[in-house]
DNA sequence: TTCAACGCTTGATAATTATCAAGGATCGAG
DNA sequence: CTCGATCCTTGATAATTATCAAGCGTTGAA
């Protein structure tokens, strides 16, 4: 976008510093800022009944909740910090302003927007086409190749919100491990180990309609 | 967007008529064109594994694949007609170079486009949190709400059709409406009498931020 | 240093969902 | 009208996933 316009939208944002597990937004609230996280992490989650699912997570330098701002509607999803986080919020208004007053912020902003679609389709890709185990795998596989393809890996969150951005309990995520065990998965920690990714390859049979990065 | 924009367009775009159960787009491949339903249906479904999945219906006047379209990407989702169809094409090129040309045209597709997103949220939503009884309990009650609240409701699609997109088997599906027959569901053939809502809902928690048409 | 809290794991069991097999109903072609 | 195909349903069983309870190890605060 222009440079003007991008000053202009700029002095109408805030940027902070949030604690971790700070909750930012609540679903069915009005969507009042565009949120973008510069630094830390963002866990977006979605509750009914009386459960609980995590929906996604956002990395610098990630936008949430495009949608809802760009319709003037309420949020869909919740969301908490994970860590300490640095979080530029932008009015709302301001982005419908800047989106209707400059043309490659608008081009830019569907891009980012039909990215966030194909991410959530792909999820939902993963969620009805695959077991437990099968995601697990899968999502190892990703975090290995993103983390260098070098035999290990850091499991980015703590097992428990890995587990319902899987859509499994921690319990069952602990026995999915255990089944990986003999595909060469070994597991300390947050720290794993792939000792023989041709096997686990063979079990996850990945996708990159699904497990894509790009695309 | 303009009168002369969208001749422009239209003069680059085939509208034809399609038999039903005719695939019309393979995951995959290159979006060639963007996809209008203006009469019939059309089902959005994935193949993984040897696994198949319902992802969406498609009704007049409806668009598919559009974030592929404006990301020039490969498509994720497979079609096919579910009805004697009639549809318009359009090439992508156009679509994009109208998109570059008219900002009216930007704004109305970005809007469709934050939609279709909604639209995945809400999907993914009710598979994370609700179990199939509950997903069929509330689509019930959704398009009892759609075709004028009077007691009644004809599905839409096939069974089977409705089990995929619901998540579950056809065997399940069946098995799913003798669970709610205590709550007032009969069912014969697609036609279905809702003999006690209130019921219903008790068990389906209807949640607008799931089952909302708008929002 | 001690202890409580928390996250994770494991075992036992239950609930949910899928699979396989078979049978009944419906519908269209011949 | 009859036959075969298709769709749906039901029963029996298996696989998957969740729940409940308990225990282990780490961490951090008093």
């Amino acid at each position: 976008m222009s440079e003007q316009n991008f000053e202009t939208l700029m002095q109408t944002a805030y940027l902070q510093t949030f604690p971790t597990q700070l909750d930012l937004i609540t679903e069915g609230d009005p969507a009042d800022f565009l949120y973008v996280v510069i630094e830390g992490c963002v866990e977006l989650y979605a509750r009914s009944n009386s459960r609980e699912a995590t929906m996604g997570m956002v990395q610098p330098v990630g936008t949430f909740i495009l949608a809802a701002v760009l319709k003037d509607a309420v949020y869909l999803m919740s969301a908490r910090t994970c860590q300490k986080s640095k979080i530029l919020l932008i009015p709302s208004d301001n982005v419908r302003e800047a989106f209707q007053a400059d043309a490659s912020f608008t081009r830019a902003i569907v891009q980012e927007l039909a990215s966030c679609y194909r991410g959530v389709v792909k999820e939902h890709k993963n969620l009805k086409l695959r077991t437990a185990v099968e995601r697990l795998a899968n999502r190892l596989l990703r975090y290995h190749r993103d983390q260098g393809a070098n035999g290990s890996l850091d499991l980015p969150y703590d097992k428990r919100t890995l587990a319902s951005l899987l859509g499994m309990t921690p319990e069952n995520l602990s026995r999915a491990f255990n089944t990986l065990k003999p595909y060469g998965v070994d597991v300390d920690g947050s720290f794993v180990r792939l000792n023989d990714t041709k096997a686990l390859e063979t079990l996850a049979k990945p996708n990159p309609l699904i497990d894509g990065r790009d695309q």
